[in-house]
DNA sequence: GTCTATAGTCGGATAGAC
DNA sequence: GTCTATCCGACTATAGAC
């Protein structure tokens, strides 16, 4: 909130705040180390967030702005390009027909954004965040709901109404949501097992060769799963 | 590896580790309240274990040895049923043809796996060990080399091998094993970002009804991935 | 084998100087 | 707004009684 450029007393903190929460916890993380690496001392803390507890509050809801930030431009590019899912223009302006055009828009549509979501995965600053976002979600605090609310929301809501366009609404709403969940974890995996996949693929380092193969191979499953709820098998 | 019932020092200090090193980790935990909760000495740790850190690796090598437990008996009832996969012949001692019987007897044996994997994952003490493992994989120590070779390699070869089969060896094994991979991230999801699955869910619980749910949504997708891999897509 | 007592370190909060 | 000094509680490890 400060408008002084990147380097502000309470800026720094946060940035250093999110990465030792997300690394050590809530009661893991102290204060003094965070306060060291920021480069001010421990007492700033009480001054410009209340204590430990506001500054935890403060780094969930930094997360949630990151993400946001992250993912929105490739939702607007997406939908740019594919058009509004949901009204009847393109953004030519010219009509389509409703189904089979929405649903070739929103298929595209989900492909662009699972992209988005697995680049921002193997970004290397997410990984406190999502460490962050996985211990909220195992004892959920105010926290939660904050990030849940500021980004999360958002995308499953997205991503389930496109799932249903794109399956030719042979899906109830909630058949959609589980999908969207499915989804969701088929990206997460490569953030939150990270050591699992290096192992298991004989990886030594993410690159834009490994990050191809990841994408690709989730977009083959969500045009498999698209293909087989359009074959009006929903499950 | 006590002989006496199931109640000695260590293997009640054992499973209460598991608890506290899975929620709070390796420096959250403490071993006064490890100890407390486990109704002995402080000092006990030292003499069972030699220490902390002797404790929380016996903690991850408890948690190899419960997963192996709880996967196994699936397992091999599975490949009872359905099978060997590695020899030609069936439980019942007749020849199979090769490619198609193998390919619906590893579809078979794959939906069994992971339907197994999603009872474990919905079980409440799971909770703590997949918190531990979460941890491992971020900044993995000895204890995740105990933890993969203990279970999680056996799971993954399996269950890539197996998709190899059903596909009809369309796919090589990297690309198998990528699947398998995703595969996981479905079902870890369940487990993983429980709070975000109630809260889009609008659920208050996860009960038969609801495990059922996912069961069938990760066992569509399951479907959805082999058929397009069998009519020859790979990615 | 089991437990008590203690040494030494580090944590968060806070008061108050500047 | 920024920083120092201090209080008090909790932690691990260890020595040694029984």
């Amino acid at each position: 909130m400060s408008l002084i450029p990147p380097l502000s007393t309470d800026s720094r903190l946060l940035d250093v705040a999110v990465d030792h929460f997300g690394r050590l916890g809530l009661d893991g993380a102290s204060t003094r180390s965070i306060a060291r690496d920021a480069g001010t001392p421990m007492s700033s803390i009480t001054y410009h967030f209340g204590g430990k507890q506001g500054l935890y509050l403060a780094a969930a809801d930094h997360i949630a702005a990151h993400m946001r930030a992250q993912i929105a431009p490739t939702l607007e590019h997406a939908e740019r390009l594919y058009g509004d899912q949901n009204d009847g223009t393109q953004n030519d302006g010219t009509q389509h027909d409703g189904t089979q055009n929405d649903g070739i828009a929103a298929r595209a549509t989900l492909h662009a954004i699972i992209a988005g979501m697995v680049a921002v995965m193997l970004q290397d600053q997410t990984a406190a965040m999502a460490q962050f976002i996985v211990r909220e979600q195992a004892d959920p605090t105010e926290a939660f709901d904050r990030i849940y609310a500021g980004c999360m929301a958002m995308m499953l809501d997205r991503i389930t109404v496109l799932l249903q366009q794109a399956s030719g609404a042979w899906i109830t709403l909630p058949q959609a949501k589980m999908r969207a969940i499915t989804l969701l974890g088929q990206v997460m995996v490569f953030r939150i097992a990270r050591a699992t996949v290096m192992t298991g693929m004989g990886w030594t380092h993410i690159g834009s060769d490994e990050a191809a193969v990841i994408t690709r191979t989730i977009a083959a499953n969500l045009d498999a799963i698209i293909d087989h709820l359009q074959a009006g098998a929903p499950a």
